[in-house]
DNA sequence: CTGAAAGCGCTAACAT
DNA sequence: ATGTTAGCGCTTTCAG
């Protein structure tokens, strides 16, 4: 016998093995219908009669067979994945937005691949990886960190893109983001009704859209209430506890009055509450604190902050995916609106106080 | 022409089209080699000539080529990732865990395919997806809500699994946990050392393995420091910021005397805390409070903890799936050490008091 | 309603 | 060192 085997399959390659996974092909022989007629059956096509239908389904029952998900995908020509890249920061934050996404996801019945960048794992070879072995049907990029111009690094073969935290106008590729600027307004908004006006800013990372955006936006808002932005009480943090407690003690340390703080997220709002307290003083009463994002320990030391609905975020995220794969329309952009979220830590000026100004 | 074209293909089937994604069969005409060479090439295979290699990736280069994950994983007969599983709750605890087992897996090729269960989805259907349509080489359950026993979903043709926070002696099943025992030990003898004697309990949801390894080492350990366990000073928690408080709320309320309140984990000593600082009671000085996990809002709160290395225990899972996928032996299971964090939340009682006792 | 067989992109014997 | 070609498991015309 010729060791290349000339022989087309109609038939099963090699017989039964116990120890390899059933195929459609030994389905086809012990159901005695053809592979094309399995096929339909798990496809679910319309033109299969009822026995015919049952019969194979017992069959793959007895034999434990599934549809291989490779072979379907080489067939299809699809890979029925879509793969999310996040920063590597175990912030409950991001795991919430990635619930979101694979709850969209299953529904539609893709698979969700995860990939993390940061600590020594460079961004671009990420999404290189990510872009280009075919791995994904859609890639969702969260670029709150700054990692450079994400529309520059697509190739020729690519995969529909969908950006969170940071818009960006191109073919292919469709952004979801938080409402900053409103969140912003509503909170300056609202430390100037409780009576504050010396409102300093715990500040995120340069370099990163959430943060300067959020800058931005409370120079905006100060502006619109004639409140003066005083340089002074704008301090460096860069979204960890650590930070906002060392620009809090030093602040503390320079002695400038100051009514409230609004730090440009929670974690380091603790940071700087930790500081507050450390130093003596108390919260609301001696130093108003805010937060941004709205995290499950936020309502632990009764901090107002901005809630962002990260679950919504990532559901949004994800039916573009699936929008951008299934390609009848590219998706529009979208804006996720926030919540005031007002706590005791921005409690009002004490009224005598109040009353003076 | 035959509709059915019946030549044998060693050239390209069709003629290099732009919108198509480049195969090695581009490739291989491109460059005037076959697609083993390219083949080999990228796989990386010894015995390809110098020129050979660099004129194959050139032209490779030029088309914009890489290789297909599906096809390779096709003729492979493996798919190259990994599935996690995990329950849908947005806790940074999980996340941590989750980027450390991308890490390990990144570092050895592996993609890492991410599935949520709970909030409606179910978890044996979950795994059965997983599992069934051979989407991953293995599999990494976090089992710490109850999700019944896994060991019974398993059909015939397995995934190599691993199971988080659960021991299960099974073939094929490798598990990786905290070592609660200890940290639960060191917690209680600490708070001892500290003068408490009536250490009361705000313990986890029932039928979660934690809560329960928690809630039994306990036992012991007060046992072993000879003192009385109070079943009224037993209140039940889910886990939940809200259930911790809820639980210290009732149990001021009910007057029992209590020295120290050790919450089965940090969330729920959180709202423990907010609890008694509503009722205008002192943490430490009035209630000692310790807390397990190692979140890191309990900085902020300075509270006592049992600090997990969740990341620790991603990467350890990891390990563990891509060596049960090599196969080599199969991986010992793994308890991960623990360490006790000492901060004010559970200071020392009054001197008067302890020389009382 | 069902069957035959040609691919999908790649790998790995086996050949030279 | 390089080429040839039979699969990997499934889908999908095209024929009947």
């Amino acid at each position: 016998m010729n060791p290349r085997n000339p022989k087309k399959r109609s038939v099963p390659p090699k017989e039964r093995d116990n120890s390899r996974r059933p195929t459609i092909y030994d389905v086809s022989r012990c159901s005695g219908f053809s592979t094309a007629t399995v096929s339909r059956v798990f496809a679910n096509y319309p033109g299969v009669s009822r026995s015919t239908r049952d019969r194979v389904l017992e069959v793959s029952r007895d034999l434990g067979f599934s549809p291989s998900h490779i072979g379907r995908c080489l067939a299809h020509g699809s890979t029925g994945n879509v793969a999310v890249m996040f920063p590597d920061m175990a912030s409950g934050f991001y795991a919430e937005v990635l619930a979101g996404i694979d709850e969209v996801l299953a529904e539609h019945g893709f698979n969700t691949l995860t990939a993390f960048y940061g600590r020594g794992r460079d961004a671009k070879s990420v999404f290189t990886r990510l872009n280009s072995g075919f791995l994904a049907d859609a890639l969702i990029i969260a670029s709150s960190y700054d990692i450079g111009d994400v529309s520059q690094w697509s190739g020729s073969c690519d995969t529909p893109m969908v950006l969170l935290d940071r818009p960006l106008a191109k073919a292919g590729i469709s952004t979801v983001c938080i409402d900053n600027a409103s969140g912003v307004a509503a909170m300056v908004r609202h430390l100037h009704t409780n009576g504050h006006r010396r409102i300093a800013v715990i500040s995120g990372p340069e370099g990163t859209w959430d943060a300067e955006q959020r800058m931005a936006s409370y120079r905006v808002a100060m502006q619109e209430i004639k409140l003066e932005v005083n340089p002074l009480l704008i301090w460096a943090g860069n979204f960890t506890f650590e930070s906002g407690r060392h620009a809090m003690r030093t602040a503390l340390a320079g002695r400038l009055p100051v009514d409230a703080v609004f730090c440009f997220n929670d974690e380091m709002a603790l940071g700087a509450i930790a500081a507050i307290n450390e130093a003596g003083l108390k919260v609301p009463d001696d130093i108003a604190v805010a937060g941004f994002d709205g995290i499950s320990a936020a309502e632990g030391v009764q901090l107002t902050t901005v809630a962002c609905p990260m679950r919504t975020v990532g559901r949004s995220a994800g039916t573009m995916a699936v929008s951008l794969i299934k390609g009848t329309e590219r998706p529009r952009d979208q804006v996720i609106p926030v919540r005031l979220v007002i706590r005791s830590s921005s409690g009002k000026r004490a009224a005598h106080w109040t009353k003076a100004m």
